[in-house]
RNA sequence: GCGGGCAUAGUUUAGUGGUAAAACCCCAGCCUUCCAAGCUGGUGUCCUCGGUUCGAUCCCGAGUGCCCGCACCA
C-alpha cells in the first residue's frame, strides 16, 4: 500500500457508511478539520484508550494518571513558549506561491559607498553571509561600480520596515515586490473567561495536554507517594488551528492525546536509556493492539531540527495509505518546561531526592500520541479485502482487544422459536461482559459478512445441534472464516482469553 | 493561505434548461439447516445562498466542504 489514493477514500467510505467517523456538523455543510465519532467509532477510540490506561497506567507501579482542563491560566502558555512559538510571521511569494517563515528570510541592502545597488534576499542557511557577499560581489560587477562595497548585514524580513520590505526580491523569482507583508499565523484557539471580553480575558484552549502535567507537578509530588522515576499519564482533547488540515482525521483542528510526562534524574548519562526503554514500551503496546510492525517505523529527529530544548525526539511511524507519518513522538525534553513554570510562576518545583539526598529539577521523557491518528491507523492496518470462496469479502481484521463489538450471536434461522429463544439467552449473557450484537436478520452467511465488514471478530450461532444434540455451540472465526464447537463455558473462557490477553 | 479538480439516495456512480435513475447497503415482511440466495414493500431539500430564465439539479457569481500539488505542522 504505498501510493493508492482511492484506499484511503474507500476507508472514509466506510467509516461513514458503517458508523465510524461522521464530518462534524455535515447537514450545516461541514467544518473544515473537525469530526464526530460514531457508534462504532466511539466504541473503537474507547478501547483505545482504555488499552492505553490500562498498560501505561494501572498495570504499572511508577505510573500515575492526571485529568487537567483544557483552559489553563493563559501564563502557563507564556511561559511553555507556545504563545510566540505559535505566530511564526510567514510571508508569501506572489509570483511563485512558496511560502516563508519572515524570520527565515533574510534580506540586506547592498550599498557601494552611500549608493544603493539594490536589495538581496535568501534563505537561512549556514553559509547565508558567504552567499550574500558573493552575490553582492556579482552584483557590484555587473553594475560595473566603482568604490568599495559596503558591509553586508543581513537582517530577518520580519524586522525591516515596511518601506525597505518593499525593495526585497523573492528569493524564488528575483521579482521586487512579489512578497507580501509578514502575516501571523497564531495556532492556538482564543476565547474569553468570564462576561467581560476585552484583553485581559483572553484565554487559550490547550494545544497540548502536557502543560496540565507540569503545572501539576508539584500537586501529585506533594500528594501522590511518587518517587523518581516516574510517570504522569493524561489522556484528553487538544486544539490547533492548523493552517490545513488534511488526510481525514489524521490531523484536525480538535484531536485528542494520550501524553506521558516521565520524570527521571537530571544524570547525563541515564536519558539514553529511559528513552530508548519507552521507545521499546510503546512499540510492544502498538503490537498489542494489532498494529504490526511491518507497518511501524522509527525516525529520528535529525539534532539540527530539533527545538532547542529537546535532546532527541524520535517518532514511531505509522505507514497509512498517504504515506508513513508520525503516530507517537518520544522526546527527551531535558528540564525546559519544569524550569520554564518554576521561573514564570517563582514557585519551587524542585524534587527532593530521598535517596541521594538532594534536591533537583528532574528531566523528562515524553511520549506523546495522537488518539485519532491511533484510531486511523487501526483501521487502515484491519482494512482487507479478500476472496471466500470466489466472493469478495471486505474485513476489518480488528484485533479483538480493540473490536468496537467483540461478538455476533445468531440463531441459524429465526422461525424457529426455540433457536432464537436460546440464541438471546447468550446474547443477554455475553453482553454482561462485553460488547456484543444479536442478529436475526436474512441467511446466516449474510450476516457473518457484515459483521465482517464492522471487524466483528467472533461469530456464535446456536444451530440445531445446540438444541437438540449435544448443547454445543458454533463460534466461527472472522479471520480464518473456520468454525470450531464449544460448550457454552468453554466458548466464555475462549472468548475472554482472546478479547483480554 | 495560493493554484487545480470535484459536490446527485447511507455508499458508488449515471443523467437532464421542463416534476431524477441504477447497483449495492439499510429497514419491515415472507422464505431459508451454515459464508452477501430469492420475492414484496419502504427510505431523496440533486451542498448552500444569490443571479439569468416563463422555468435552474444543469448556465453564471459567491460561499462552504472534499480531493491533489505548494507551503506550514512549535
Amino acid at each position: 500500500m504505498v501510493k493508492e489514493t482511492s484506499l484511503i477514500d474507500e476507508i472514509v467510505s466506510l467509516c461513514k457508511r458503517r458508523g465510524f467517523v461522521f464530518q462534524s456538523s455535515e447537514i450545516y455543510g461541514g467544518i473544515n478539520g473537525f469530526f464526530d465519532y460514531g457508534p462504532l467509532g466511539v466504541e473503537l477510540r474507547r478501547n483505545i484508550k482504555d488499552a492505553w490506561w490500562e498498560d501505561m497506567v494501572r498495570k504499572r507501579d511508577d505510573m500515575v494518571g492526571l485529568d487537567s482542563g483544557i483552559i489553563m491560566n493563559p501564563k502557563v502558555w507564556q511561559a511553555s513558549g507556545h504563545v510566540d512559538g505559535f505566530s511564526d510571521p510567514m510571508v508569501d511569494c506572489r509570483e511563485s506561491k512558496i511560502r516563508y517563515r519572515a524570520d527565515q528570510l533574510l534580506a540586506a541592502d547592498v550599498r557601494v559607498e552611500g549608493d544603493s545597488l539594490g536589495w538581496i534576499c535568501l534563505l537561512e542557511a549556514v553559509s547565508m553571509q558567504d552567499d550574500a557577499e558573493k552575490i553582492a560581489e556579482s552584483m557590484k560587477r555587473k553594475a560595473s561600480k566603482q568604490g568599495k562595497l559596503e558591509s553586508i548585514t543581513l537582517r530577518p524580513f520580519d524586522e525591516l520596515s515596511s518601506e525597505e520590505r518593499s525593495l526585497v526580491p523573492s528569493p524564488a523569482t528575483g521579482t521586487v515586490g512579489a512578497l507580501t507583508e509578514p502575516r501571523d499565523f497564531n495556532m492556538m484557539f482564543e476565547t474569553n473567561v468570564g462576561a467581560l471580553r476585552d484583553a485581559s480575558s483572553v484565554a487559550y484552549l490547550r494545544p497540548e495536554t502536557a502543560q496540565g502535567i507540569f503545572t501539576n507537578f508539584k500537586n501529585i509530588v506533594d500528594t501522590g507517594r511518587v518517587k523518581i522515576p516516574f510517570g504522569i499519564a493524561q489522556i484528553g482533547k487538544a486544539f490547533r488551528n492548523e493552517i490545513t488540515p488534511r488526510n481525514f482525521i489524521f490531523r484536525s483542528r480538535e484531536f485528542e492525546q494520550m501524553e506521558i510526562e516521565y520524570f527521571i534524574p537530571p544524570d547525563e548519562d541515564l536519558w539514553t536509556q529511559h528513552h530508548r526503554n519507552w521507545i521499546e514500551t510503546r512499540l510492544a503496546w502498538f503490537g498489542s493492539i494489532g498494529l504490526k510492525s511491518d507497518f511501524l517505523g522509527e525516525e529520528v529527529h535529525p539534532s539540527e531540527k530539533l527545538a532547542h530544548y529537546a535532546k532527541a525526539c524520535t517518532d514511531i511511524t505509522f505507514k497509512f495509505p498517504f504515506g508513513e507519518h508520525e503516530l507517537e513522538g518520544i522526546a527527551a525534553r531535558g528540564n525546559f518546561d519544569l524550569n520554564q513554570h518554576q521561573q514564570h510562576s517563582g514557585k519551587n518545583l524542585e524534587f527532593f531526592d530521598e535517596i541521594r539526598k538532594e534536591r533537583y529539577l528532574p528531566h523528562v521523557i515524553e511520549p506523546s500520541l495522537g488518539v485519532d491518528r491511533t484510531f486511523l491507523a487501526v483501521i487502515c492496518a484491519a482494512y482487507n479485502i479478500d476472496e471466500v470462496e470466489g466472493e469478495k469479502r471486505t474485513v476489518l481484521r480488528f484485533h479483538p482487544r480493540v473490536a468496537p463489538i467483540k461478538a455476533g450471536v445468531f440463531p441459524l434461522v429465526k422461525n424457529k422459536p426455540e433457536l432464537v429463544d436460546r440464541a438471546r439467552k447468550l446474547y443477554y449473557r455475553l453482553q454482561r461482559k462485553w460488547n456484543v450484537i444479536y442478529d436475526q436478520s436474512g441467511a446466516i452467511g449474510r450476516r457473518y459478512r457484515r459483521i465482517d465488514e464492522v471487524g466483528v471478530p467472533f461469530g456464535i450461532t446456536i444451530d440445531f445441534e445446540t438444541i437438540e444434540g449435544d448443547g454445543s455451540i458454533t463460534l466461527r472465526d472472522r479471520d480464518s472464516t473456520k468454525q470450531q464447537r464449544f460448550s457454552e463455558d468453554e466458548l466464555i473462557y475462549y472468548l475472554d482469553d482472546k478479547i483480554n490477553p
